[in-house]
DNA sequence: CTGAAAGCGCTAACAC
DNA sequence: GTGTTAGCGCTTTCAG
């Protein structure tokens, strides 16, 4: 079944089908009947693989993002099909879990599929030469949370300090003074951020730094989070409060508080991050929220403007998180 | 860039850089390495959609799915995801969750973008009609879970009865006779199963069926879990052990839990279903797995296979459960 | 308002 | 071994 098949049957010329089928341009009734008609009873899908060629616009989004161990992935990926769709784009999303398939190859792949626009979060493997095969392209790319400084590509960068430091700030408003931090070792600035917010918080208090509250785990994951708990609830003056860069840390640490029959917050406070599972443990954990419902709006529109005009220079847009508040910080 | 500037760049016809494309077909070592060396310098990129039209292959596979509350829809789009990329194809996932999007129109883009292959898992709103329309195109099609019985169509199955059955069985084992049951509104047969396979289990058992301990809610959720649990929680002569078919109940009956302070598995023994969750929880809970790590594979054997031979009957496959022991249930 | 014609970039016979 | 050629199904000028 062929644009072709459809214009013999109804009687008109291909141009008129296609006028029919894409509803622009002028067609007279009757003839639109008769197309439709036929398109209808034959059950004609239109290729948009021919459509793609012809018009070099494929109405695919390419989505590059790397699979981690906490729930954002999910949400991320959600956030921005969700997004896609209300806008009549469809993504492709390509995780770069394995070793197997280099970030170079996944680009190769995603400028060949012709995808009109691109979209990377939290790719730790770029670098300026990989991103430079995209722009050459001159698709639209969007590069969120980890992102780099790259000439006519938009940012969407995530408030983490602002984040850390409103959670810690809340816990030192409840009364307390010795605040844990756990987090992960800095790879990226991602985590340096965090840290610094919850230092800062601290200074501004008027808090010394205690570097034995402080927590550095090679990963984010429940078990890193056991782990820190135990060595934390372990220490001669042990901390009031805990705040842990994912809510990861925070499944684990309730874990171990589980065990020894601590509850949260009578006898420790806990503050989470991410707000992906905090809702739903024992008891509900007070979280920093990244605000992703709205990420894919923000990717798209951003996208959407360069294909309109692709020489806008780079423009960022900040992520604000925010507290979510479920009672996990006990008033001293 | 296309091939013809390839060619024309490197002296050769536009064949003989097809061939270098494509790895395929006799040419000199010379001239290969001319059109190598050109495509490096170059940096050309293979038009995929082209190759598309051509050779009405996208390489692309058709996911459509339902943005279920559990966490479900992501173990099974990261595991269709993983095996497909493996096999050299991408996803395309159209999540039904959007009233505005109806299934009819999801598939007929899926049919337009003319993917290899495609593959619904669990939505609940198919019929034979909007099926036929994918199997006259003769895209080889597989449906997970939520099945139909259709013509030359793969179906996997999961074997709730048997899982559900085990759990109980296993809380049995563990010498408990007052056996709770939570679970969902039969709309679907996995929900029937489910319940079957409890009955079942404790009929085996010779323990009468006891109505006031099977509660049934309107959806999965984390809060209906804990409504659930405050009903049985009160009931005069309490539960010993539940038996839930989503981990998100498991999640709300601990919350409840948490507020009583009534411990697991001391004062209650729960078993969950998913295997989602369970491992995130305080204490862990002994969940029933779905066996999903294998299920893309599965998906993309059955297409694939399919995609060489249209004609062979439907098959189908059956995923099967197992219990994930966590000690949530205490040996009375 | 409608149709004819020229490709989009690539593949696959088929000839040389 | 290599090149010529004819499309895949559609969009889009440009005439009528």
């Amino acid at each position: 079944m062929t644009m072709i098949d459809i214009a013999k049957a109804a009687g008109v010329s291909l141009t008129t089908v296609g006028r029919v089928v894409r509803k622009k341009g002028y067609v007279s009734r009757e003839k639109r009947e008769a197309v439709e008609e036929v398109i209808r009873k034959t059950g004609y899908v239109p290729n948009l693989v021919a459509q793609g060629l012809k018009s070099s616009r494929t109405g695919l989004i390419g989505h590059l993002t790397v699979l981690n161990p906490n729930m954002l992935y999910e949400q991320i990926s959600k956030s921005i099909n969700r997004a896609a769709a209300q806008r009549g784009y469809q993504v492709l999303t390509y995780a770069a879990d394995l070793e197997d398939q280099n970030t170079a190859d996944l680009l190769d792949e995603l400028i060949g599929r012709r995808v009109d626009g691109i979209a990377i979060t939290s790719n730790p493997q770029l670098d300026q030469t990989l991103l430079q095969k995209i722009l050459v392209q001159n698709i639209p790319l969007v590069m969120v949370e980890r992102t780099l400084n790259v000439k006519r590509t938009d940012r969407i960068v995530v408030s983490d300090y602002r984040g850390a430091y409103t959670a810690v700030q809340h816990i030192i408003r409840h009364g307390h003074r010795k605040i844990a931090f756990i987090g992960k070792f800095a790879d990226q600035d991602v985590e340096n951020r965090r840290l610094n917010g919850y230092k800062a918080a601290l200074r501004a208090a008027g808090i010394a730094e205690d570097k034995t509250l402080i927590e550095l785990r090679r990963n984010y994951g429940v078990e890193e989070g056991s782990a820190a708990a135990e060595r934390l609830l372990e220490l001669p003056s042990r901390p009031t409060a805990v705040f842990m860069t994912s809510d990861l840390f925070a499944c684990g640490f309730l874990q171990a508080c589980y065990r020894r029959k601590i509850r949260v917050p009578d006898d420790i406070s806990l503050v989470g991050y991410d707000n992906t599972l905090s809702m739903m443990l024992s008891p509900p954990i007070t979280s920093v929220s990244l605000g992703l419902d709205d990420l894919g709006s923000d990717v798209m529109e951003l996208l959407l403007s360069r294909m309109n005009d692709g020489l806008i220079e780079g423009r960022q847009v900040a992520n604000s998180t925010s507290l979510i508040d479920r009672g996990s910080v006990r008033l001293l």
